[in-house]
DNA sequence: TATTGTTATACTCTATAACTATA
DNA sequence: TATAGTTATAGAGTATAACAATA
């Protein structure tokens, strides 16, 4: 059932063992940002994935795909059909580098840093209504504290 | 890149964009939680759905794939294969109800409440790892905190 | 008519192997 | 030989429609 259309009956049901890991809540409230998130990017056509690859492109203006992929932590096939729905659309270019021709410099079109300006501003309110019941020095706790848990992720996927 | 083989020659990629988001960090540290987890229950066989059917199922002994589908928030056509995995495992048994024969009353075997006791005391084991450098107060502060997110939560998946 | 469990299906995200062209 | 980008493919996870049995 979606949180938003929880039912008056109330299943009752126990979830103790779970509620007992910080990564039982981190999940749920994830879900919940993200849901909000993909809501929130669907005016714009953008998924997750295309939104942060044209945030990523627009600030680092030239970068390959390798390095995109691996600041987004997405396998290299993976990222291609991403880059090639941002060029379908305009929103960026794919320009092949005179020193290293194996390599493009992905850059934002005009339409992309535009497209880049309305969905930064749209995220930016989306998360700030998520986030107003939570005060600033919270919010820091919170960023310093998924830093630690990200430190202490050794074993990693592969 | 996965966080556990980059590269010494750091291609210092700026995001601070998506680093001006609070659920971007929690994206981050959820994927590190999650990927150590799905390494805590590989040798177990578990994934994380199973892992959550199971302990809600030992722990809500009876309950109905209905009632089970809303708790982990999965679609019920989705838990069907969740339930035959376990099923077919003999971890947990689909008893029909003589009151409601449209539904089936899930109870865990002794194989499953076995299994259960250890894959809970590996994921503890886990998660005190991850959190080792977090103290008691922030954590709960955390929790706290992802409660708050959920409530705001209202435009939901669908 | 509504609900439980089910089947079929489709879409997204993810992961790996193998190819090409360049270096 | 090594790397960048690509293709093909397969596996999860997730979502909806439609059906049979039951209420």
């Amino acid at each position: 059932m979606k949180i938003s259309e929880q039912k008056s009956k109330a299943p009752e049901i126990n979830d103790k063992t779970l509620q007992a890991f910080v990564g039982y809540h981190l999940k749920r409230a994830f879900n919940v940002v993200q849901a909000d998130l993909i809501e929130t990017l669907k005016p714009f056509e953008l998924r997750m994935l295309t939104y942060t690859a044209l945030v990523l492109i627009v600030e680092n203006s030239g970068l390959s795909q390798s390095q995109l992929a691996d600041a987004m932590d997405v396998e290299r096939p993976n990222l291609v059909i991403i880059v090639d729905e941002l060029e379908q659309r305009e929103l960026i270019s794919r320009e092949r580098v005179v020193t290293d021709r194996r390599t493009y410099a992905l850059k934002a079109t005009l339409k992309g840093r535009r497209l880049f300006d309305k969905t930064v501003e749209a995220v930016t309110a989306h998360e700030r209504l998520l986030l107003s019941s939570i005060d600033q020095e919270t919010q820091e706790i919170i960023i310093q504290a998924m830093h630690l848990i990200q430190s202490k992720g050794v074993r990693g996927k592969a």
